[in-house]
DNA sequence: ACCTTATTCCAAAACGTTTTGGATGTCAAT
DNA sequence: ATTGACATCCAAAACGTTTTGGAATAAGGT
């Protein structure tokens, strides 16, 4: 037999309203009915009925985050994103919705579903568009979310890294191993940051003199697969570059993939670069070095953030941007100059 | 504003009834009407308050996970569950409601909270212990669950892998090897499959005549510092094993990096095998031998199977055993016989 | 003309909670 | 005895949906 308020209030002799304010704490009921309800509540093994409670509340103490279904595999950055907000979110009290959709038309659908059925107070969403439809819909109808990454009109509660200043870093470091052939995989160009990243990238090349050349740029998917064509495509041409980069550490592990199958050995015959620093790039044969974006600790303060944004208390920081940090491993020739030189 | 049944009622000049009625498909509303109340559903962006419609109909359509946080990083088993258990549940259309919680009372707690709230139709519990207060709990309110893992009394919907066999084929791999004087890192002891793997082992042992040695033993959390401090104590032994057998990879990584620190080369020097066969096991360095168990794909069965149990439909199997494959790799001499030889 | 059957609609109840706006009783001060 | 202040309680409304049990009308059969 299920266990309201009803119950309690009929084993108490009481009426619905005192058991309600009695277990919620209002000072408007007398001390020793208080323990009487609570001790009956707690015997009963009551537990309060959430959809009720929501609908007439109209809080839900539930995150909601849509996460893509790409890869058959479980893509490393949202499950990392994800761990962060889950343990935050279990800080706070609040429980996370998840919500696992194709990509595109659907997602949207998702969103909409989230934010109009009231079944969230509020949602993080991650991997922003150029001029990306969710946030758009999510500022119409004023719902609470925080993003991780700023989108054209950055004029939203975001947290981001900066990648220009990664990718530069990145550059920098390979130039000065001596690499003056670098090519780099590119993400989908419809992500923000893949813009951001590739910035870097053109400003990388110009501070060192270096011409920007189209046939060393290839798009890619962010996947594993796609990483590896690309690559493969690169390390075809007449002319291959020395280095690759790729936009996200997943590719580029890809692209170790490729340069393993044309028998180069990565960190000696031929660099590879990534971005995110999964916790599998640190375990990739040779160690990846990539650009580290700590995506736990961010997840934890998108949703503080959101947490904030929902109880409307003001953000003191709105736009946090965050400067990652180089991790060098082997797969550019290790920490140490001396691994440093490249067959050109 | 909200647009609820009410505003379309009110549009289309109908009642509340009717136009749930038409939305929902039923025939007993002429088919020029419905078509009239989705088009104002649409042009006027309804999306059902779910709240209400939970507390009315008893359903959510949303399925729990409990999670423990365990350490700082994401647990990669539980990250590659859920991605199964996500996958799936998408394609019923059913969401996931995911608490993460520390292990021991709070989870428990987390449970009750879960169940009795009528916030969701069923849930899966993984990693089950011995005598699991989960499931006596899951049990006693008759709440749809599956589990994977089975308990002392299995006697529910469960999904298993047979650790046993699994343990069974690693150790008469390592035999083969030559292997001798074979260690086991356990996992905690309240664990099923802890029980059935150290079965595994034992019998493992027996069948090559080989002794049980107490000190070959040791107890260790998961975790990869449990690991790695577990491996460095069996080093230090005197007559120190030739190999070591970890009941997860996470704590298999721990014991590769204890090796290394003690400067002895793994795959040569000693052998190193781990079960699980998560996404970073093939990544390590040396790759990882270890028993595959297809996590995502238990995932997305396990979510099936509940599907069924809430739908009150009867399962063609219900106990559902399956048989883990051994993936050889680098960490116990690679694939071929000839990289066998340990030094004794 | 009358009964039957189908079709199409709806009022009202119910789900379990929170909140509003008092009601009731007590006690001290006037 | 009346008033005001306070402490303690409660009836009823509201949240938005689904479902029950008809009502109203039209059509068809005698």
């Amino acid at each position: 037999m299920k266990v309201t308020l009803k119950t309690i209030a009929q084993e108490a002799g009481l009426s619905i309203t005192t058991v309600s304010r009695a277990l919620a704490g209002y000072d408007d009921v007398n001390e020793a009915t208080r323990q009487r309800v609570i001790a009956i509540a707690k015997r009963l093994g009551y537990q309060p009925n959430l959809a009720a409670r929501h609908l007439r509340s109209k809080q839900t103490h539930t995150i909601g985050m849509v996460i893509p279904l790409t890869s058959y595999y479980s893509d490393p950055f949202f499950m990392e994103l994800l761990s962060g907000v889950g343990r935050q979110a279990a800080e706070y009290g609040y429980d996370l919705l998840l919500s696992a959709q194709q990509p595109g038309e659907e997602e949207l659908i998702a969103y909409r579903r989230m934010v109009a059925s009231s079944r969230i107070d509020g949602v993080i969403v991650a991997r922003v568009w150029k001029d990306d439809p969710r946030i758009a819909l999510l500022r119409e109808v004023q719902h609470p979310f925080v993003a991780f990454g700023r989108s054209n009109d950055g004029n939203y509660p975001h947290i981001d890294v900066d990648g220009l200043s990664g990718m530069l870093q990145l550059m920098r470091h390979l130039v000065e191993r001596g690499h003056r052939r670098i090519a780099l995989i590119l993400s989908p160009a419809n992500l923000v940051f893949t813009a951001v990243r590739y910035q870097g990238y053109v400003q990388g090349l110009a501070e060192a003199g270096l011409p920007l050349r189209q046939d060393y740029l290839v798009e890619a998917d962010l996947s594993q697969e796609g990483g590896c064509a690309a690559a493969q495509h690169l390390l075809a041409l007449p002319d291959p570059p020395t280095a690759i980069v790729a936009c996200n550490d997943t590719m580029a592990i890809g692209a170790l993939e490729a340069a393993r199958a044309r028998g180069l050995k990565v960190g000696r015959d031929i660099a590879v670069a990534g971005f995110d620093d999964i916790p599998l790039a640190a375990y990739t044969d040779p160690p990846l070095t990539t650009v580290r974006q700590p995506i736990y600790e961010i997840g934890r303060r998108a949703l503080d953030m959101l947490i904030r944004v929902i109880r409307r208390e003001p953000l003191q920081e709105p736009h946090v941007l965050i400067t990652p940090e180089l991790i060098v491993r082997q797969s550019t020739g290790g920490a140490s100059p001396a691994g440093g030189q490249v067959r050109v």
